[in-house]
DNA sequence: GGTATTTGACCTAG
DNA sequence: CTAGGTCAAATACC
């Protein structure tokens, strides 16, 4: 575990600067008013766009290089080279480093957030790797990794489980980073698979996304710095952190009457945090630390 | 035929 | 031993 060295918490800190003053243009403009124009960005459409882009843009450059400073040597974690069985038999002596799966998941790997979604579409393309029966539960759980983990290595995941409680509602829960459409100015994902059907992965789809994590389908969004079970059992569990995370986080009163007005644009984007790779030195815990911080600056 | 999904098997932490 | 996460062969779909 070694904390962010002085040079890129210095970054990170300019970084989050320029994204809080984005955010406040924003607010200034989603309030009504003036506000001076942050790179040109006014009260239109396509400048308030460009404002949430910023406000992303900023907070992901600010934590990654946050977590770079503390993970130099997870630069081929990504890669998406696996070493696996050959022939009906793991071998794991062949990987150890990457040998436990659910090591990683369990112990080390954590969910970076939980959202609550009334559709599974984000804005990525994932694809179903897998799908499993949870004891004690209704619904299977699904697993999704980005369509582009061969292409570009892009090592983000995802579980999708449908709440027991609100059969209408999936719980999501993200693990580790897209860096497949985040090389600087590339865009996200310019087409959505949606996952809308009522049985596990439907059709595709195809439209134009969402802004990833700024989706109106997002009634709560929750940072999860000890999230390492499914969101489904830690709801069960009143008395664990995350529960009181899910129950405490960013909460959405009514899907229906939630205005944009009424979402806050940081509190939705800025979850999309980066997470280093389970097997960083990077705790979640000390990146939630910096996170406090960072709501700090903002209030 | 290529690609995505399904599903049973395998693996491992607890 | 159990439950959960992942893999990959089989299958479905376009």
């Amino acid at each position: 575990m070694a904390m962010a060295s002085s040079a890129p918490s210095c970054a990170a800190s300019e970084l989050v600067a320029r994204g809080r003053e984005s955010a406040a243009v924003l607010q200034a403009l989603l309030l009504g008013q003036q506000a001076p124009a942050v790179g040109g960005a006014g009260a239109t459409p396509h400048g308030l766009r460009e404002l949430t882009d910023q406000i992303l843009h900023c907070c992901d450059r600010a934590l990654a290089a946050l977590c770079r400073s503390g993970t130099e040597d997870d630069a081929d974690s990504g890669t998406g080279t696996r070493k696996r069985k050959t022939e009906r038999g793991y071998s794991p002596a062949a990987s150890p480093a990457k040998s436990s799966k659910r090591m990683r998941v369990r112990g080390g790997e954590r969910g970076t957030r939980v959202e609550k979604r009334q559709t599974m579409e984000d804005g990525f393309i994932w694809r179903k790797y897998g799908q499993k029966e949870i004891h004690g539960s209704k619904y299977p759980r699904l697993y999704f990794r980005c369509t582009y983990k061969d292409d570009h290595g892009c090592m983000a995941r995802r579980q999708v489980q449908r709440s027991e409680a609100e059969p209408s509602v999936f719980l999501i829960t993200y693990f580790g980073d897209h860096t497949c459409c985040r090389d600087d100015d590339e865009p996200p994902a310019q087409f959505v698979i949606n996952f809308g059907s009522s049985t596990s992965a439907g059709q595709p789809s195809i439209g134009s996304p969402p802004r990833p994590s700024c989706d109106d389908d997002v009634l709560e969004v929750c940072k999860t710095p000890d999230l390492c079970n499914s969101p489904e059992d830690e709801l069960r569990s009143g008395a664990d952190n995350v529960s009181e995370f899910i129950d405490q986080s960013i909460s959405v009163p009514d899907l229906t009457s939630m205005s944009s007005m009424e979402w806050d644009p940081l509190d939705g984007c800025s979850d999309y945090w980066m997470l280093c790779d389970g097997e960083s030195s990077f705790g979640i815990g000390e990146f939630i630390g910096h996170d406090f911080d960072y709501l700090d600056l903002l209030q």
